[in-house]
DNA sequence: TAGATTGTTAATCGATTAACAATC
DNA sequence: TAGATTGTTAATCGATTAACAATC
């Protein structure tokens, strides 16, 4: 079954696989690939096979063919026009991320209560939020991004759901509720960086009480 | 056992029953609590005999004294501190955040290769990637954020480690090894948005299909 | 008390890994 | 051919959920 984690892997796979590439490998087995994201052998075999990508017995994965169809699972065969709602301090890095061009993603618009906050002038122009949903509607954008506090979340949630978006990768701290069909991920650095903070905390404790 | 879902678990189950107290709730039940971060009854109280955490029967569980302990066990009730390598965009936008202060977490300090962004004079400094070991061994810190390209993660990973820092929230996209004993948690925002995009699609496809 | 909720055990579900036949 | 690697099935492992006795 194809679940979010899966799709991680996908992920990790094809930017391994890019590497690898680009140092001239031509071919590669389930095991490089394995270690190189830190998975098993097995698992990556099983992925694959999931998604009906086969190698050569004893030959491996051919890289480029693989990265192929990994980049067309992964939609990178076109791009991907998202928006960013929220111009603070995450939407505004993620706004000015050279990466994501690279990869096919592209940021066309970010959006902000703030009326200083706007400027129509810049390549990826910072709109007023009553625009979003006509902007949303005539760009026919699917993905957006939410960086506003998390008192606002689910409102700017509601509204990108109502005018068409069917992807929403959430920053706020707060479970967002949207209808079946819409697909929302959640970033929480903070509980990331709790989560750190945690297992030092416990592993030095350990240690002590040896 | 604890593992890292849990303990984000235990993190949701803070913020949500922060909110909760604001709203003046004096006790909360498993199943509002579940419902607030999106999990079942049975897998809060669960979790929370994992921590020794009890409740009343019949009476739920008392919001501040759960926070209290929520608190402790997430290290909330002393100040962490924390540094950050690579002053980009993500670099910048963490070291701007304001929210962590609040949540006990305090970056200490910035460091970077560009001699054009130190700047000793900020409320938290900015300093060049060679004076990172010393600093980590004077002021004892033992969390460390990474924001660098990529090429530059490992690294700067070693360089950390050495040093003595015990945990790492990494942003590069790469699976950092250290040594036994040190934490890595991975956020990679490509592979979250390549996420999303991917479960866009294929339901979009699966719509269609029908 | 009767009803509701906890705490925990057992059952279920799902994901990962081991193992190995197929085969290049 | 002999050795190595895939692809897949079965076994294992771990996490979630269901269920219910205890009890407030």
């Amino acid at each position: 079954m194809v679940n979010k984690k899966v799709v991680a892997r996908l992920s990790s796979y094809r930017t391994a696989l890019i590497r690898f590439h680009e140092l001239g490998f031509v071919k590669v087995f389930s095991d490089t690939l394995a270690e190189a994201v830190g998975a098993t052998s097995a698992q990556v075999r099983k992925d694959f096979s999931l998604f009906g990508i086969s190698g050569n017995k004893k030959g491996g994965y051919q890289t480029d063919v693989l990265i192929e169809k990994l980049q067309s699972l992964l939609g990178k065969d076109r791009v991907q026009p998202v928006l960013i709602v929220g111009i603070g301090n995450i939407g505004t890095a993620l706004l000015k991320y050279r990466g994501f061009e690279d990869e096919g993603i592209r940021i066309v618009a970010g959006f902000d209560l703030d009326p200083t906050k706007v400027n129509r002038k810049l390549k990826v122009p910072i709109l007023p939020a009553d625009e979003m949903p006509d902007f949303i509607r005539e760009q026919r954008v699917t993905i957006g991004i939410i960086a506003v506090p998390d008192a606002a979340a689910q409102a700017v949630c509601d509204t990108l759901v109502a005018a068409g978006i069917r992807g929403i990768l959430n920053f706020a701290p707060i479970v967002l509720r949207a209808e079946e069909g819409v697909v929302v991920n959640n970033v929480n650095l903070q509980n990331e960086l709790e989560n750190v903070i945690y297992f030092v905390n416990t592993l030095a404790k350990q240690i002590k009480g040896k």
